[in-house]
DNA sequence: ATGAAAGCGCTAACAC
DNA sequence: GTGTTAGCGCTTTCAT
């Protein structure tokens, strides 16, 4: 009632171990009547290589590797991984390689974790969430495992990098907004320690030349609420917010509508990741989409290749846009309401 | 260069390998001094046991898996996976396990990636998704690994279930829909295979006895939309319309006012799930609340179980909750407009 | 309390 | 074109 292993296979055929091996492999040539009675064989006993025997053998796991140093509490809102993830898959799907994922909680686990990845669990990890002093990099590197970094980052290195143009969208928004009149505008932005996040503020800054108005939140809807009410208090507070997520935006939104602002109107508002909902909200909300899935798929692949032996490279992708929505509508025309018709396609 | 091997660290504590290997399991006695040695010599070496050694040694992978039979850009949009899988994250990271995914688009690909987890891959597997009719249930269990299936399963099987109610809160709506003064009330449910969509849709029939007004869509914006389209188009049109999640609720809202309809007066409005956003949408929407990250750290915490040998059992959580909001409201009473408040806290 | 040695299921020289 | 034989790095009898 155990599961068949290659020798059953072998038996069966009438054949070595090697033989099977080298049938499916193609490492060596097998004659096509051979390879015949070892396929039969092998489906007849619904035989399935052991990943580990494999693995052993190989020194591969056949399987990458993507450690998440996140609360589980704030990964359950997440909306940028599940769509990155879906790239990863739909890249190691065509390679029969598996996604290995570890989510720990404080830096010893997440040195165990990575260790283990490169012992065997995996064999090369993406890198997300980047530091601007990462310990992860000279550990990895140290390590000697195939690593994509995902992000902006600028240290030294010598993995491969996937990025993408976070700073222009932000120059892009503010440029806009100035434009329709504000000149006191805010930015709430996520943890500076963030790569992310501080390419972000600091496109902010460049443009705007006002860290009186900068705050340094979490990501979270709370901390969004919290800095949307300091922000609303100053004496000279600003015309118009934008936040370093979607998240953030929508709960200073709600603060503001609850203490009688009008959005744009007494209030323009902007996010950053174009939630799948962000488009529905009424106003609907400004934002900036930045096409997770794609970059999933380009750092799968980068990987996959670094892993094959390629050397390693520098990806920039062109996957950030600008999504001017109604929350940052310029204050004067009033709001067009739809005819109600009855007359329905 | 090379990684560090139990040979290299039993040498340089002066011991044999089975005497480090027992060190840690703890499978037997070893003085406390050259436990010291062992472990000391092993810090230094930064020794990590390979993860394929000791699972082919073992025959346990130290991980679970899941397969997930979607295409890649459905589960982008999925408010539910991420959640989800930060439960079980959070569950397998204190028993250092590691979570095995693997996203498959076709029947073939699915069988193989079920076999290679029960062939190595992984302990046990969650099953997501479920079907009415399951072919991965007798798979499976002729495969002999450990399972957890989530969702209201009925069928035979000898595995663990981890199951919610999804019907109550539909049939809760669908009353409080009735005693608002509704008396069209449609359902567009998800796909009728599932289980999921399918208790939903039952709950709706057996609450409204309409089946002429329920419509089955795919859990896409687009279907959502197009099918409300259709229920709009009917000559006596629904006064209200429930989803089966809220990306159908929220395309469906939009296309309805789009169309010069008012929600809630017009049209009520319900979804399902209850997005990270729905209570931000203006009108908030109604829905449901699920909590798939504790369904995940259930489902998570059973598998170990079964894994670890315990026996099998079904596991009831009381996790849905219907949210009543603004887009189901009676129709008659008038919005209230908070104040313009200066004062900010 | 510790050593020695035999596998786990596969791959990869090395033979022929 | 195929068989033989060592390992891969660990765990686990069986000895002592």
């Amino acid at each position: 009632m155990s599961r068949p292993t290659i020798g059953d296979v072998a038996a069966a055929a009438g054949v070595t171990k090697a033989t099977v091996s080298h049938a499916y492999s193609g490492k060596r040539p097998i004659s096509a009547a051979t390879k015949e009675r070892v396929f039969a064989a092998a489906e007849q006993l619904q035989w399935v290589p052991s990943s580990s025997a494999r693995a052993l053998a190989t020194a591969r796991a056949h399987a990458i590797g993507i450690v998440l140093a996140r609360d589980p509490a704030i990964l359950a809102s997440d909306t940028f991984f599940p769509a990155f993830i879906a790239g990863v898959e739909s890249v190691l799907a065509r390679h029969e390689v598996a996604l290995v994922m570890q989510v720990v909680t404080n830096r010893t686990a997440e040195e165990r974790a990575y260790r283990a990845m490169a012992h065997g669990r995996a064999d090369g990890v993406i890198v997300l969430d980047l530091h601007r002093e990462d310990w992860r990099i000279s550990f990895l590197q140290e390590m000697g495992i195939p690593t994509v970094l995902l992000g902006a980052y600028d240290g030294e290195t010598t993995f491969s990098r996937v990025r993408t143009d976070d700073a222009g969208p932000v120059h892009e928004l503010i440029a806009h907004l100035r434009t329709s009149g504000h000149e006191r505008i805010a930015h709430v932005a996520g943890p500076l320690g963030y790569v992310h996040s501080f390419v972000r503020a600091r496109a902010y800054l460049d443009e705007t030349g006002t860290p009186e108005l900068l705050r340094e939140g979490d990501f979270t809807a709370r901390s969004g609420r919290d800095l949307t009410a300091e922000l609303l208090s100053l004496p000279d507070r600003p015309t118009a917010i934008t936040y370093a997520n979607d998240t953030m935006a929508i709960a200073g939104y709600s603060y503001a509508r609850a203490h009688g602002l009008t959005v744009p109107d007494d209030l323009a508002i902007a996010g950053f990741d174009d939630d799948h909902l962000a488009g529905h909200l009424s106003p609907a909300l400004t934002s900036v989409s930045t096409d997770p899935q794609r970059r999933g798929e380009v750092a799968a692949e980068r990987l996959l290749a670094d892993v094959a032996g390629e050397t390693h490279r520098e990806v920039t992708i062109d996957c950030t846009r600008l999504l001017l929505r109604e929350s940052t509508a310029a204050p004067a025309p009033t709001t067009v309401r739809p005819l109600l018709t009855k007359e329905l396609p």
